[in-house]
DNA sequence: CTCCAGGTCCAGA
DNA sequence: TCTGGACATGGA
């Protein structure tokens, strides 16, 4: 039988449908053919972008268009956060060379639990781990005939029941204990990821109850599922970024950038972060090839 | 072979 | 409070 296959076209003013699936937010998507293949919760997603307009297709029997709608962030006017950047040069290079770059609203427990695995490792390897850990214990979606199977992210009950070899066999060797810790305490309701109507501080300070979960996988969690504006992700690429732009390669501590970069993006640190983040990467791997 | 990747945790000063 | 090393794995 052949799977119902719906789709929706937005036209859309500056959104770079690839640079925001490509940058380093999200672990669940593919190129293929001329789009992007993904999943959103129990959705197949197809992707395609031409020119301002975006068209999804997906073979779930009743979309969800509103959750759709809302992991894109489709009725954000991107120029309403990037007017109100501070006058910086490196940030405003940045929004030039990729002004469609959106964050995403991804689900919470999937973007948790990919940011335990993301930990020291590149982001090609956590798309794999994260694809092996969905297509293991998730489970199967309906698929258009031409498109490879794809699984649902697993959920923390499933997640928590697994063992942590089973889980080390699919390569995310010593974080397979936090993931399964953090999935158990989820399991048993003693940690919640109703974080939305909380303060930034108190959400952040929840989600560091979890093991494995220190102040910037959090900031990536709030940032990338709940989008708090005063989550700023420091890694390793940032910390070199903002150490050679903004402290001249002098000695500056985590903190010392963490309240540098709270005062100077602010109100849109999150947003600021991403391009900064993007840019700076793009940069590099230009360098390579 | 060596180095490094969207870090966190723990021990020792 | 601050810093160094351990922790796994795979690609460059």
């Amino acid at each position: 039988m052949q799977p119902v296959f719906n789709q929706k076209t937005y036209a859309l003013c500056q959104y770079d449908l690839e640079s925001t699936l490509d940058s380093g937010q999200t672990f669940r998507w593919h190129r293929r053919a001329d789009g992007w293949v993904g999943v959103i919760e129990d959705h197949w997603i197809r992707a395609t972008q031409k020119e301002n307009r975006i068209t999804f297709q997906t073979s779930h029997p009743s979309p969800d268009w509103d959750r759709i709608e809302t992991y894109f962030q489709i009725k954000l006017d991107i120029r309403s956060i990037t007017s109100r950047f501070p006058s910086d040069p490196h940030l405003k290079k940045a929004v030039k060379r990729f002004p469609g770059l959106r964050l995403l609203r991804q689900s919470p427990w999937e973007c948790l639990a990919s940011f335990i695995l993301s930990s020291s490792k590149q982001i090609v390897h956590i798309k794999q781990i994260v694809e092996r850990l969905s297509n293991t214990f998730g489970k199967p979606l309906i698929v258009p005939e031409g498109f490879e199977s794809s699984h649902q992210f697993p959920d923390a009950e499933c997640l928590s029941q697994a063992s942590e070899s089973d889980l080390r066999k699919l390569g995310m060797g010593y974080r397979a204990a936090y993931l399964r810790a953090s999935a158990q305490r989820i399991a048993r309701g003693e940690i919640d990821l109703e974080l939305s109507k909380l303060s930034y501080c108190q959400a952040k300070k929840s989600l560091q109850q979890f093991p494995g979960v220190g102040p910037k996988i959090a900031d990536c969690v709030l940032l990338f599922a709940f989008g708090f504006q005063e989550a700023f992700p420091i890694d390793v690429w940032m910390r070199r970024a903002l150490r050679e732009l903004y402290f001249s390669n002098q000695h500056a501590s985590i903190d010392d950038l963490q309240k540098m970069a709270a005062d100077h993006f602010k109100p849109f640190c999150g947003y600021a972060q991403q391009y900064l983040f993007h840019a700076t990467r793009s940069r590099k791997k230009k360098n390579l090839s």
